[in-house]
DNA sequence: TTTCATT
């Protein structure tokens, strides 16, 4: 059916309402195809603007990528198709340099004469912005690994260009997971995560994606119906939460409590974040005596990040996914309670605190900070899975934390969740300690 | 001064 040295192309640039079956004509021009599949986002289904295909022969591949590559832009895009070797055709990264402090006239044919001279160059390209000016960088993929390194060795800081700052940067471009981070942070930035305690955190932290994580499958799972705004707001943190930057979360983290949850819990996502980063009274979202965040409580100061904006107005979609949660959260302030369901709080826990889950579902955490309590490690834990208790242990004499404390989860998989994310976690400058509680007579030695 | 996306 198809040969065996066939090549999986990678197409980019695809309008997102063009399905397989609108796609196929364009391609069956160049041989009979094997296989056509829209790249879809695992949660939402949504069609994410390009494809993989392979032709039964690669020859077919050879001619569609040398017609089509660069060579059309298909109706509403501003950008040519893409169609190249997949990824998994070879390895990939590790042959592209990011190359930074270029000139601002340097073209393409510039930067490629600069790094012909260490290897056969796949590609090579400026970045440009929308209206096509230079943003001084350019990606520059050779064939080999040895031929990017060689590049580096002799290019990296050997001039400075005229019209840049600094002298010339060449180096291995970022990873995906790299390019996750820092999108996430950027995103933090715009959430308003600048309180000293999630700047403590950090915003690159393993503990920020479970969250992202959890918020994003929390919001995927009712995405049925939300509103547009809300579910681009969610496709994006998905995107995010997929960036699983060491592994860390090797378990999915089910959210606790949000299958009986009713639509409005479109307000989660955007006042969620920054209300449990907000921990050890940094929390920019004050709060009332009934522990529900003040109505308008996202920006206290009144400095909105969004200031309303006209639904026309042609604006970033993430900046106008989150303009229009806002939106929401305004118009209907009852929905803060429904930050609840995110991080809650049972009044159970109240009265009875000290309950154990079973063995395998306890965790001990050691080197907390001083001023943490109960409260402030049961919202640092809840993103884990159903925190049955959380408890810091205080000195009978002083009222004081003994700086150690205990979270009890209902199932082995969250506390496991939970070590596998914060052990080791730093915050200011010591390292928490979590691990799992050792049963009562695991701690005798005789 | 890090892209448009890679099941």
């Amino acid at each position: 059916m198809k040969e065996p040295d066939a090549i999986k192309l990678f197409v980019g640039q695809i309008p997102r309402h063009l399905e397989e079956k609108d796609l196929k004509p364009i391609f069956e021009q160049f041989g009979r195809i094997f296989e056509l599949t829209v790249i879809k986002d695992k949660y939402t289904g949504l069609h994410k603007g390009c494809a993989f295909l392979t032709y039964c022969a690669r020859d077919s591949a050879l001619k569609a990528q040398s017609a089509l590559h660069e060579q059309k832009t298909l109706p509403g895009m501003n950008r040519p198709i893409q169609v190249k070797p997949a990824d998994s055709e070879n390895r990939g990264e590790d042959r592209k340099l990011f190359v930074g402090m270029l000139g601002k006239q340097q073209t393409d044919e510039d930067v490629r004469k600069m790094f012909e001279p260490f290897g056969t160059i796949a590609e090579c390209t400026v970045l440009r912005g929308p209206d096509g000016a230079s943003k001084g960088c350019a990606f520059v993929k050779f064939q080999t690994h040895a031929e990017a390194q060689a590049a580096i060795s002799t290019l990296h800081s050997s001039r400075t260009l005229p019209g840049a700052s600094s002298s010339l940067v060449v180096k291995f471009a970022d990873t995906e997971k790299e390019r996750g981070l820092r999108r996430m942070q950027q995103v933090a930035t715009q959430l308003g995560m600048f309180s000293p305690i999630a700047l403590q955190f950090g915003a690159y932290s393993a503990y920020t994606q479970a969250l992202m994580q959890q918020q994003a499958a929390l919001v995927a799972a009712h995405s049925a119906y939300l509103s547009p705004m809300a579910t681009m707001a969610a496709v994006q943190m998905q995107h995010m939460a997929a960036i699983n930057a060491n592994g860390l979360i090797a378990t999915p983290i089910t959210p606790s409590s949000g299958t009986s949850t009713p639509p409005a819990i479109a307000a989660t996502p955007v006042s969620a974040i920054p209300a449990v980063l907000g921990i050890n009274g940094y929390s920019p979202v004050p709060t009332q005596p009934t522990g529900q965040p003040a109505p308008d409580a996202l920006y206290p100061n009144g400095v909105h990040p969004y200031p309303a904006q006209s639904p026309a107005a042609p604006v970033d979609p993430l900046q106008q996914a989150y303009a229009g949660m806002q939106h929401y959260t305004a118009a209907y302030p009852a929905a803060y309670s429904l930050v609840a369901p995110a991080f809650p709080q049972p009044p159970a826990l109240q009265q009875q605190q000290q309950r154990e889950g079973p063995d395998g579902c306890n965790i001990f955490i050691y080197h907390l900070p001083q001023e943490f309590t109960d409260s402030e490690i049961l919202q640092m834990f809840v993103p884990f899975g159903h925190v049955i208790s959380a408890k810091v242990f205080v000195d009978r004499a002083t009222n004081q934390s003994k700086c150690f404390g205990f979270v009890s989860f209902d199932n082995p998989a969250s506390a496991q969740a939970a070590i596998q994310a914060m052990n080791g976690f730093q915050i200011g400058m010591k390292r928490l300690k979590v691990q799992l509680k050792r049963p009562k007579d695991a701690n005798r030695p005789y």
